[in-house]
RNA sequence: CGCGGGGUGGAGCAGCCUGGUAGCUCGUCGGGCUCAUAACCCGAAGGUCGGAGGUUCAAAUCCUCCCCCCGCAACCA
């Protein structure tokens, strides 16, 4: 049977159009995903939106719409966005569906029977203005840390979740499955964060109207009908809500205990504490691992529209180009932690590696193959069987390639494979093909065609290989390389990725510039 | 004593767990090649590895103290 792998991102809060951040994750995802179906997995990868809660509203109040109707134009962006960036989801959900709605109100109410949700007062520092409440420490010197005005003490009535009662058995399962999350620096804070003692949290809010209502406690006392459920509890459920109905349903089964959540470090604790002991109050197995990444920082500070440095995804697609961007993201940072992202940087990492090392080579190779051995198809079988230095470059660098891909070491997986292209171009400069198409030797004559195919074959590995990262533009170079076969049929990365695994007979097309070089105007 | 991350040639990072010629990418300088998107290849310069002590034959790497930067500190997508 076919390894299964369910890949999520977070959803988005639609009060925005989608930046940069959002973009690094889905795009995340995205070769997550494609990784693992070129290997041959069954993948189910899903994206959405959030749309319920306070700030919604309030953005919706200022832009004049209704909450709906704003979530209704924000996630068009979305899905504009994801479309332009090649991003494969398997399914999209948005927390205002039926499908979701029905889901969160079912956990409720089957929390509220086992007593893991009941009923007693909130009491916290409260701004009336920004109807916010805050902690001791955010509301310091008694002010509101978003307005600056003063917090004054708020009792209301409030639904909470009885998080007390699982800190052992999360504690348990985090010891248990050292994995579960990662990258293990995020793993300690969060092992710290739990040993400081769970409370047991608010889950269900009066003082908005945007949401899921609670539904009737039915045991308990009797309570206020304005309560909605805090939008924690409900976005995190869509994660299994966008499943489907948890009984007798097979793509349950087959892709809930595979789930890998992938989140920014920021929202770690919601996944790795709330969500896990939300599942095991409702008795339900707990995903496989989240895996929280870093920031992209422009001057050190988290990019991000609040921040007012956002920038935008379908700019930047014009300016650098779909692949150049999904390119420059993973190879430049190192997954996990944070990453310092200037334009100047960007432009270089594109011009270098794509445009000079690759893209080049791909067009110098088309086209003395062009040049010395004409344009009829060339077969290739007995080339590939001798011993050269690109076949061994490409023999060490496969086996990184998978282990890096497969630990999120995207960074490290991409030097793998320019250590193949590298291997190319230092192999043309010491071969000289153009020396040997002059010479009137036969013998270097089928030399030259020997190491222009060989050179041949390890660009058709490496192209292969950046299927999942830079789809569009390696399908391009896998045609100009006549081996677009490479790419079609399930598992190419299993099937085609060996030394000699491609066609056996090659005809290559007039090559064209697979990644233009960009001005760097400053 | 709240918790965590970080301070390595001009820039960005790796190395630290499992001590032993300080590595990578970009930039700079010099050379080579001419097939290619003025791309490619070779070589060079450039570092008291935040500071001070300690352990050791040997420390960027282990220990102690100090300085600086950045997050988090529960209801913030």
């Amino acid at each position: 049977m076919k390894k299964s792998y369910y890949i999520t991102t977070p959803i988005y809060y639609v009060t925005d159009a989608p930046h940069i951040g959002h973009l690094y994750t889905t795009v995340a995802a995205d070769i997550l995903a494609g990784y693992h179906r070129l290997i041959g997995e069954e993948v189910w990868f899903l994206t959405g939106t959030d749309e319920h809660g306070q700030k919604c509203e309030k953005k919706a109040r200022e832009t004049g719409e209704t909450p709906q109707a704003l979530a209704d134009r924000v996630v068009e962006r979305y899905k504009i966005a994801w479309h332009r960036y090649g991003i494969r989801y398997s399914d999209f959900i948005r927390t205002t569906e039926e499908r979701h709605k029905k889901v969160v109100t079912h956990y409720i109410e089957k929390l509220m029977k086992t007593g893991d949700i009941y009923l007693a007062e909130y009491e916290g520092l409260y701004c009336v203005p920004c109807e916010t409440y805050w902690t001791e420490t955010q509301a310091e010197g008694g002010k509101c840390a978003d307005c600056g005005r003063p917090v004054e003490k708020l009792k209301e009535e409030s639904y909470f979740f009885k998080m007390s009662a699982y800190e052992k058995k999360l504690l348990e399962h985090l010891e248990k499955h050292p994995n579960f999350i990662y990258p293990e620096s995020r793993r300690n804070e969060v092992l710290g964060f739990i040993r400081q003692g769970l409370k047991d949290i608010s889950i269900s809010r009066t003082t908005i109207q945007w949401g899921i209502p609670m539904p009737q406690d039915p045991g308990g006392k009797k309570a206020n009908k304005e309560h909605k459920v805090y939008v924690w509890f409900d976005a995190l459920t869509n994660y299994l809500s966008a499943l489907g109905p948890l009984e007798n349903n097979p793509k349950v089964a087959q892709y809930w205990p595979n789930a890998i959540h992938l989140v920014g470090k920021d929202i770690l604790r919601f996944h790795a504490v709330y969500w896990p002991t939300f599942l095991m109050a409702l008795g339900l197995p707990l995903p496989k691992q989240i895996v929280a990444h870093g920031w992209l920082t422009d001057s050190n500070r988290k990019i991000s529209k609040s921040l007012g440095n956002a920038i935008d995804p379908m700019a930047l697609a014009e300016e650098v180009g779909v692949d150049g961007m999904r390119y420059f993201l993973f190879r430049e940072f190192v997954f996990g932690l944070d990453g310092e992202y200037t334009k100047e940087v960007m432009i270089q990492r594109i011009n270098s590696d794509l445009a000079n090392d690759y893209g080049n080579c791909i067009s110098r190779v088309c086209s003395m193959i062009l040049k010395y051995c004409g344009d009829a198809p060339v077969a290739i079988e007995k080339i590939l069987s001798e011993p050269c230095e690109p076949r061994d470059a490409v023999g060490e660098a496969i086996p990184v390639f998978h282990n890096e891909m497969q630990s999120y070491g995207f960074q490290k997986a991409l030097e793998a494979v320019w250590k193949m292209i590298a291997s190319v171009n230092r192999y043309i400069d010491s071969q000289a093909p153009w020396a040997l198409a002059k010479s009137s030797d036969p013998a270097d004559k089928e030399k030259l065609k020997k190491v222009l195919f060989q050179c041949h074959e390890a660009l058709r590995v490496a192209s292969v290989f950046l299927l999942p990262i830079i789809p569009t533009s390696a399908r391009k170079a896998l045609k100009t390389l006549g081996a677009s076969e490479s790419h079609s049929g399930d598992a190419p990365l299993l099937q085609k990725s060996g030394w000699g695994q491609g066609p056996k007979e090659i005809k290559v097309e007039k090559p064209e510039p697979l990644f233009p070089r960009l001005e760097n105007k400053a």
